[in-house]
DNA sequence: CTTAATCCCGACAGAATCAGTCGGAATTCG
DNA sequence: CGAATTCCGACTGATTCTGTCGGGATTAAG
């Protein structure tokens, strides 16, 4: 059970983005040297996350790619959603298969366990409508800095360790 | 971002067992007829429920498997661990690496988004051992049965799409 | 205008994983 | 004995994933 890499590179380089954020356009060179990524394969997945909106493109030299709005203002959701396609454990259990009309299993009058798949689709999309870019932004300052109230956006989260 | 059908499987087989519970062994044939599976994969699978000790085997005619707890005694974390390794979304948030020596990531110290990734692993974990084989043994009765109170842990479960 | 930086985009390839098959050995019941 | 069944390793075809390559389009700077 697991995100591909692809969603984790792509996270990454969205907390990039987020700290460079009201700084111009940052270029994929730049991202892929910070995070230590290879560059080649940023672009491909830099193009997901336009086409969601989640960042725009200043073409040419000095161009580069920056956020189309603030880091608190982006779910972890619309980044993973844009990534990696719907948040589904299981295609009985895609979104929008919320109450009626899931044609992917017909078996589903006699299949209880969709019901699982459900359960863990819904826990996953919580956590992550109620994650925005700016809990990941900020690099861990270890000054005095016994981590503020980071987001005003106290949406849950309920950290259910 | 999903499960394999292994996972999917793999439950399949342990609703069928569950069912069958207290009856004797239940042979994978019959297993795989009544829900449609191959049995020759259904073969490779239980053997990790096995190894895992949520079913014991009998061998020769008349043999098959059963479950060595009662449904509501075993856990869908159980399950799914046996089936498809420990629940992590990513590598750099594998079980067990709660606090310190997660030596699998060396960024750690910078990675921020290691925090999302234990978020989500949390959000399953908790979900799944919350859950119990015996929610979703039970054949949907549409009779007066309306979702009495299934599980005794509320989660959080955000619902929050 | 020329040059360099950068995005853009499609095609390709190697590797890994996965779903599923096959064949046969060992075990047990009748 | 013979049938049913677990047990187990090897194999394969398909798919997906990660990553590369090459070149074209666009723009800022000198």
């Amino acid at each position: 059970m697991s995100f591909s890499t692809k969603g984790e590179y792509g996270v990454r380089l969205m907390v990039q983005l987020g700290r460079h954020y009201g700084a111009g356009p940052a270029s994929l060179a730049d991202v892929a040297a910070e995070e230590e990524l290879p560059r080649p394969y940023l672009e491909q997945l830099v193009m997901s996350l336009r086409d969601a909106g989640l960042v725009v493109s200043t073409r040419g030299a000095h161009g580069g790619y920056e956020l189309t709005r603030a880091p608190q203002d982006i779910r972890m959701a619309d980044i993973l959603r844009a990534l990696e396609g719907p948040i589904a454990p299981m295609i009985c259990a895609t979104e929008e298969t919320d109450a009626a009309h899931e044609p992917a299993c017909d078996r589903t009058a006699r299949c209880s366990v969709n019901l699982l798949w459900v359960r863990i689709r819904d826990a996953i999309t919580g956590t992550l409508e109620g994650m925005t870019l700016a809990d990941l932004v900020p690099l861990r300052t270890p000054l005095a800095d016994p981590q503020p109230a980071v987001q005003p956006r106290p949406t849950g989260a309920p950290l259910g360790v």
